[in-house]
DNA sequence: ACCATATATTCGACTAAGTCGACTATATGG
DNA sequence: CCATATAGTCGACTTAGTCGAATATATGGT
């Protein structure tokens, strides 16, 4: 049975794969800010982030630290293959949900 | 405040778009089994035409009787301006999210 | 008139997803 | 060794998704 994807859910696993290797935590914020327009809190990202990783979605590994300023590591994120999966599955259902409506409405 | 669509919440809009004069409960629910390829309950129809009603993003109103077998009269909907906007918002979101991941993800 | 039955919608209940304010953890540079 | 920048966690609550079972209502036949 296909993975069902909630709307965020899609949005962050889309954030990952855009962000390849910087992908964690505040990255993720920042990309769905810049690209989708949602100013969501860093909670509400990693809420999102815990769940992806528990259905097998995303992986998760801890990073080094930097020799930046200081602050806690970084944990990073990959889409594992059913993630990608699952995102192909439901940008296809909303290709042949918006096939055929014009140009208004079209994704593909 | 732009809102905010959930994932079925779109699928139902879509559907509706598609369907036009002939959309209503039954007509949504086969329209989304056999494109979208998810076998929904009624239940689940009613619930999410419901709530979109009640955001305003439909507008609902009873058919005539048809000269057809038997049964209750159908509640046709229409989708608003309101609607009309958010679906084209959550589409717009996906499209800046996919944009430049590559043939496999593109939606447009 | 009545009622069997086809057709359409609603109810009640629960699980899953989305959301955030406030708090905790941890590197590093001075 | 601690102030502070940076990253992530907790607890609590709202919204969305889901369905089995029940209900409502036309019509055709008798």
């Amino acid at each position: 049975m296909p993975v069902r994807l909630g709307e965020l859910e899609q949005l962050v696993l889309l954030a990952l794969l855009r962000l390849g290797h910087q992908a964690y935590g505040v990255t993720v914020q920042q990309e769905i800010a810049a690209r989708a327009g949602r100013d969501l809190s860093f909670a509400t990202i990693y809420t999102t982030l815990g769940r992806l990783e528990s259905k097998g979605l995303i992986a998760a590994r801890l990073g080094e630290a930097t020799a930046e300023r200081g602050g806690r590591r970084k944990t990073h994120y990959t889409v594992s293959r059913d993630g990608r999966a699952a995102v192909k599955d439901s940008l296809r259902a909303l290709r042949t949900m918006t096939a055929g409506l014009g140009a208004a409405w079209e994704l593909s």
